[in-house]
DNA sequence: CGCGCTCTTGACAAGGATCAACACTAGTGG
DNA sequence: CCACTAGTGTTGATCCTTGTCAAGAGCGCG
């Protein structure tokens, strides 16, 4: 079977195995052969730098190499929204119609690689199996936008804040203690999860004397992935 | 030029020039000849009866001949989001991977084209032009997805409503007065909007109060959409 | 060492939720 | 044809989660 073009779902299988099905795998191309190879760019763009605007023409559509990447929707007033935090093995940018809603931005220094939205929409067009992938990467962000969707409609900070920890875990390489370094600034969650700083600060606070995390800046512990599972949030108050 | 696929980009233009942009077409697919049309069985659904359930696997995806569609997520205690209302012409159920994450329920009585998925797949595989409209209809989800996503993390009350009767307008049908009837009980849309009932009619009446809406259970009219617009919705309080 | 970040915590305000009562409408059956 | 009932919509009173405003703490960097 030719593997020139595969979709991992998930990372290497890593542990809490009761949250594999949240594990929404990002859609990958193996590097070993494919004409698509030679259709990429390899671009790196420093921390906070812009890959794209809102409004832009969408020309290209990008993979992460290394880092991590947000899109952002921002209206006249200043009010933000963070749609979606991508990491390596992510695409952005293929679901562009005309235009591109969100901007997207370097959370960190970031690797891509880009390739023409028209070329690659020609390939697909004689290659089904790469046909098939952008089409499952775009099915792929919108049931994830659906669930942001349920989150921001329905759920409480407390819970939006510790789906976001469980995926985040889920999503990011540990280190031996199990630990990730969370790449974002808590204006980035907030604005993601439309909270306030604050809530999140306020949050995270109590999920940490509850003993369900461990977390100083950037370095989160996930201590009792059930109690953030379960989270009505129990410390109601 | 074949016309036997095309994606029509909103309705029949119609008034209000000013939210063009926000027409947000529906997909549809001319009648007139296509392999498509032997694929589809016609299927009717009651009000309030379910299409598939969230879990469903996926098997189908349809298109809707009449009548009116909602998305439901139903959390565990109870809580529900709407996803979305979809209108004739509209394409649902194309999307999922495996199964369904939202279910499908008939607002209203309604009228579908249903079409098996993989016959469907196997087709768009032969003919790029249905490939490229599945894969804009699922682009056109996933913006509408994103939309509803800033609405729910930022927005306030009353302009997730103002925009809401703005895009209702814009996909209804209009009687002779501009007016249409929103197909939708308050429960629905106070789901949709992350809100609850007594919100949204409080809202509307406000709303009606400053002239900018008439509104009798499901009939309305948008009497002022400027004010809808810039709906910081003045009366604060 | 000190400046400028981001993060944290506290006090207070407010938008929207909850609880409760009532109005209106459509449907049902006598 | 009317009365009754159940469902949906509307409005009011009150509560609570989260936002706003403010001050301080911790950290990185020149």
């Amino acid at each position: 079977m030719d593997m020139s073009y595969q979709i991992a779902v998930g990372r290497p299988p890593q542990s809490t195995p009761s949250l594999a099905t949240h594990a929404e795998g990002q859609a990958r191309i193996a590097s070993a052969g494919g004409a698509l190879d030679a259709l990429g760019t390899t671009v790196t763009v420093r921390k906070d730098v812009e890959i794209y605007s809102q409004g832009d023409a969408a020309r290209h559509c990008y993979q992460i190499v290394s880092g991590c990447v947000r899109t952002v929707k921002l209206m006249e007033d200043g009010r933000r929204q963070v749609g979606e935090f991508l990491l390596p093995g992510d695409w952005f940018g293929c679901e562009a119609l005309e235009e591109h809603d969100f901007a997207a931005e370097a959370v960190t220094p970031v690797v891509l690689r880009r390739f023409p939205r028209h070329a690659l929409e020609t390939l697909a067009e004689r290659d089904a199996r790469l046909g098939r992938l952008l089409f499952a990467i775009v099915a792929r962000e919108l049931r994830r936008a659906r669930g942001q969707v349920v989150a921001l409609g329905r759920k409480t900070a407390c819970e939006r804040i510790a789906e976001f920890l469980l995926q985040m875990t889920q999503r990011m390489p540990k280190d031996k203690t199990g630990a990730i370094a969370l790449p974002m600034s808590r204006t980035d969650m907030a604005d993601h999860l439309g909270l306030t700083i604050e809530t999140v600060c306020r949050t995270l606070a109590v999920l940490r004397r509850a003993g369900a995390i461990s977390l100083s800046r950037a370095n989160l512990l996930v201590r009792d992935p059930v109690a953030l599972l379960a989270v009505g949030c129990a410390t109601r108050h």
